[in-house]
DNA sequence: CTCTCTGGCATACGCATCGTATGTGAATTG
DNA sequence: CAATTCACATACGATGCGTATGCCAGAGAG
């Protein structure tokens, strides 16, 4: 019957996660004030310390809530491809898109590294990276490409998209620089499907 | 005749940035207490703020001089190779083992971007991307690589050679990260050499 | 049903740090 | 040599984090 105390309690932290979403997307971790975003979320430092420990504690949880969701809707992209490789760049595409979006990139790609260090080592052992590493590693067990180190590829091509993404988000005319950016992505990534 | 005011101002100029060179790589620039700072510097915040405004100038300051010295190095290794394909790879490689230094690491690719935003907006201009940048366009020029967009892919491959590093930082196994980040560099820079 | 106690959350405090406003003395200028 | 500028120090106010303490709803025992 799940107990009124842990379901209320999991409420609170639901709606510590979502205002720090939102504050921490528009302000950034550093300038998001933990009494304004506990008060926006009708709660006081009180609840957020308890539930989380720290700051670094509630950015991690809403890092983590993000990866999953990244994870999610990459595997839904790779999976509608009509090849297993299409399947790939369809997902890198839907990478760079996804990381135009400021929630995304704010969090989860510049504070995120600088907040909590390496993503690897984060507890959500981030999920969106191991996805595309688990692509990779089924291309090069199929033979579409030849052997290479999944991990290493999924690494390379997620900081390349990383940046395209700060490139277009910064850039006056986004649209001519992401098909700029989509095409060089293209020929990089070629490099993976042709033998040396 | 250079005049003495000027003169001692360069000097704590100068002192300034090479002490925050040093707080900002060991502790990171949030962390990093501007008294402290100041203080190892023989000086107080009040010369701080007098020369550069606010933190995040004295940030701009550390990264315009630490990016001019990456640009440097850059250009130097290019310059040694034997062929301009050869200088690229080189330059890459050199890349990623000075982006594995704590500083560059630290200050310049975690909180650089994370403070200040997208460096292509930086003053500096973000020289370490115009020397790779540079260096692509003349490889087009030549006819070494079909045609791309230069700045696209400098900016993916720069993007990278960033991740490669950090994931190389972050390793237990250094060497063995390393050799496999630079194998899977190899096969997406051989993208770009490629007719499609 | 009542009493007790656990624990989720609020309140209150101390401490550190940033940015500004003001003061001071050495270097420059006429 | 007097006046002024300006590089830097000092003093102050404000904000924000983390912790220690208090309070009250809900769970369990008899």
């Amino acid at each position: 019957m799940a107990g009124k105390r842990a379901q209320m309690m999991e409420e609170t932290r639901g709606k510590l996660v979502r205002a720090a979403r939102e504050a921490f997307a528009a302000k950034g971790y550093a300038a998001a004030s933990m009494d304004d975003l506990t008060a926006a979320a009708g709660l006081t430092r009180g609840a957020l310390y308890h539930n989380f420990g720290d700051k670094k504690g509630l950015l991690q949880a809403v890092i983590d809530q993000i990866d999953a969701e990244m994870a999610a809707r990459l595997r839904a992209v790779g999976e509608r491809a009509s090849t297993p490789w299409r399947g790939l760049l369809d997902e890198y595409r839907a990478y760079v898109e996804m990381a135009l979006e400021p929630e995304i990139q704010r969090i989860l790609l510049l504070d995120g590294p600088a907040v909590l260090g390496d993503p690897s080592r984060w507890p959500s052992q981030n999920a969106c990276l191991a996805e595309t590493t688990r692509r990779i590693r089924a291309l090069v067990a199929d033979g579409a490409i030849p052997p290479v180190d999944p991990e290493a590829a999924a690494r390379l091509l997620n900081g390349a998209s990383l940046h395209a993404a700060l490139w277009v988000a910064a850039s006056d005319e986004p649209g001519a620089v992401l098909s700029k950016a989509l095409d060089a992505f293209r020929r990089l990534a070629e490099g993976l499907a042709r033998p040396t």
